[in-house]
DNA sequence: TGGCTCATGTAATCTGTTACATGATTCT
DNA sequence: AGAATCATGTAACAGATTACATGAGCCA
């Protein structure tokens, strides 16, 4: 159970909240899931389509405006397979940051060019906060609330909780680089 | 740049510290950067042999005991090599939380199988966290520490940092989760 | 008219894991 | 004697990204 693919249960996660498209597929993991989960349309397609022939989606295809649009919608067996997944309580939680890495090595470069990686990593971080802020404000809103946002919200303050984490301590590592340097001249 | 084998860069990272054998890469790693750089055997001994190729590495096969060992040491080429990675700006730091993933959908499964999930999530967290604490405080103790404990001690900092905030959230969405399960019933 | 977004898809490639295979030594 | 650890490696497979390919509609 554990290591079935990943990119099957995501897609089906999402047409169990709407039938979409592969492209609204794609939009939709760019808003809600890219701070914990990234997809590329080169896993999207092909996964729908061996998901249609598993018969856990159907697809309709349409004209809208000219533009022909695939929409798939999850049938009883997916919404089945959906939730076997979600219950199983095995799970594999993955952090890979190359940041960390250069910052490990440090000693090989140091602390100029080091504290130029903390700094990227913090403006990045900070550049994607207050977006990961006004989606937590924006749930906090909506009052009766579908409990599918509600958990959704949770998500995104796991977001907030850690990236606030993470600009503290770049903070303090870019002041123990600071002094780092300072002994060494 | 960006997408250069960063298995190579690792393991000459490592050898720049010390000349070790495909095997002790294997247990530093699995000390000091497991947190947020995983690899298997699978990925480490062909990477040296490849390193070897390419003469970034050089390799002396010795008996030790009885024990076949290879001792790779790098070289000067293989310096300059980790220095253009180190000093790159381009990062790709990823995470993939399938907790998270399972959380956003668990609307489907309701509070209870969802509780579970960030459960074990803590346990798992709670269980790391005395070790990395550890490693901070064995760290600081050192008097005249050499340069290269300096930045492992900043990324084990790190982990603390983000694994406390980590627990934090967790018990802040038993506490939801388990408002939402009141409302349900 | 030109550029952006909508929309779908494939092929090459990369990178890594898992499981297997082998064999010696050390510890209990 | 048997289990755990030391030590090296391969083959099959999985899973995903990148770049490419195509084409229509919308907006300025």
């Amino acid at each position: 159970m554990a290591n079935e693919k990943k990119m099957d249960c995501v897609i089906l996660g999402l047409l169990s909240h709407e039938s979409m498209t592969g492209y609204e597929i794609k939009k939709r993991m760019d808003i809600t899931l890219k701070y914990f989960w990234g997809a590329s349309y080169g896993s999207i397609y092909p996964t729908l389509n061996q998901l249609e022939k598993d018969s856990l989606v159907t697809k309709v295809e349409t004209r809208e405006n000219g533009r022909e649009k695939i929409i798939y919608t999850i049938t009883k067996s997916g919404l089945v397979f959906l939730e076997k997944w979600l219950k199983d309580s095995s799970v594999k939680d993955e952090l890979r940051y190359e940041t960390l890495l250069k910052l490990f090595f440090g000693s090989q470069i140091g602390p100029d060019f080091t504290s130029g990686h903390i700094d990227r990593f913090e403006e990045k971080i900070k550049g994607e906060l207050p977006v990961l802020k006004m989606m937590v404000a924006q749930l906090e809103q909506i009052k009766g609330m579908e409990e599918a946002h509600l958990y959704y919200l949770l998500t995104a303050k796991f977001g907030v909780k850690v990236y606030e984490a993470y600009v503290e301590w770049c903070e303090e590592t870019k002041q123990t680089l600071s002094d780092i340097k300072k002994l060494t001249n």
